[in-house]
DNA sequence: CGGCGTGTTGATTATGGTCAAGTTCTGTGG
DNA sequence: CCACAGAACTTGACCATAATCAACACGCCG
């Protein structure tokens, strides 16, 4: 009664069963959520992050999409990872206190900020914490690993597969279509994200439509055949994926 | 001179400027050191660690090397990482506490364990240790990314000459030579390390030594012209190097 | 000395990159 | 509402790089 009504909070947030708070206590969310700063809206292509300046905070996607990336001394483009609620971004700073990526908006976007300070004085006291943390940038070390064996091993198309599925489960946990979603990246994005041309992206998703897999209209997808792309693809069920 | 006179302990191990203590406290260190267990010498081709099972502990290479590597579902081999002295394996295991990956030894090895239960009681009263493990843990994952973007973005000759060059200064540190070293893993190992075959890897080799660049022997190489190498590397000085 | 694992080299092929031409989509202004 | 411009995307033709298949050389072990 006597608290704000209702104002938003980790404890209350629609996000909270994937974000951060995920694996913390009751008690140990209300004073993580203390910490938290709710940035407001970005518009599409701003940067929340820029690479080169000291990390002073963690980021976290609250709604719409971003991109993790950055430009070669050649200007190509590359593409780290995409991000979505409850993604926590930005992670790689801390091997030296320092940026290496850009985090751009694909679309309107809005974000949740922790001071490092802060979250190096909650780490101090709540042991939930330090496990998430550690958790967490396990998490991330085990996904770019196996992305990082993926790109090496597996042909244009299985990438793609993996990469439609990966995002239609990251989709489910959110409470999202699996099946039916929008792309908020571009095909250029996609391609630098796994290592291929925009043509070869293209050219993969087309072979897809005509197998009957996937509709596709710009950016709208439909999965059709979810089972035959996890099929060919790295994470799950491909002859090549991990045992 | 009451202690146990030359009695090894992370204080005066030759690698504590590389390792886990290197920005810690002495008193930090100290307390470290009487969590760790030293393991006896393992032969080449012993396991350290062994996909599947619980991480429990972990582990740092004392001496000698190892591969973090494992097999796909049809049976390809994929190798993560080469871990030199001083560096500490199966960081990913912090993902769900359990390892996916094999550490097995490339030569005589032997090594240094941390039980992670201990690990995270000092983690509680030491908040060296604790930034030192973020510091660990983002610094791995900023590695990982970068060479996932090397792996899709640059070509045979240029991830090979990463590769020597990235491990010229990995020795370097140790202060062994930067120029005049073994390979302690295959051709097919470093293949399969960099999304390569076995044939291409020994190809590039052999343009580098008919460029001038190297001498090899076997698994003995000198680097004759390390600039050469850093200029169509990704890491350093090469066109498509990061900003 | 002989045999096998490891590495080198060659010939051929296939996958995806490059270059180029067109098509669709989106947003803007008349 | 439609016309237009620019960006995003698709498709095709050609080519280069590295994979594949195969034969052979080397070196280390008994």
């Amino acid at each position: 009664m006597g608290t704000k009504n209702t104002e938003l909070s980790c404890g209350n947030c629609a996000l909270s069963r994937i974000c951060l708070p995920a694996n913390l206590s009751a008690r140990e969310t209300r004073i993580l959520a203390g910490a938290v700063e709710r940035g407001r809206e970005l518009c599409t292509g701003a940067r929340l992050i820029r690479a080169g300046t000291r990390m002073d905070a963690l980021y976290v996607v609250r709604s719409g999409s971003a991109k993790s990336c950055g430009v070669l001394k050649d200007g190509e483009e590359y593409v780290r990872a995409f991000n979505l609620p409850g993604e926590v971004a930005g992670l790689e700073g801390f091997a030296n206190g320092h940026h290496t990526s850009d985090l751009v908006a694909l679309e309107p976007l809005r974000y949740c900020r922790i001071s490092i300070g802060r979250l190096e004085r909650m780490m101090e006291t709540l042991p939930g914490l330090r496990r998430e943390m550690l958790r967490l940038l396990g998490q991330s070390l085990e996904d770019t690993q196996r992305m990082r064996i993926e790109v090496s091993m597996v042909d244009a198309r299985g990438r793609l597969a993996s990469f439609l599925v990966d995002l239609s489960r990251r989709l489910e946990r959110r409470n999202l279509s699996p099946t039916h979603f929008r792309l908020s990246m571009s095909r250029r994005d996609i391609a630098r994200h796994l290592g291929l041309t925009l043509e070869t992206v293209s050219r993969a998703l087309g072979a897809f439509r005509r197998a009957g897999w996937v509709e596709v209209k710009a950016r709208h997808i439909k999965l059709l055949r979810p089972d035959m792309l996890s099929g060919i693809s790295f994470q799950n069920g491909g002859s090549r994926a991990l045992l």
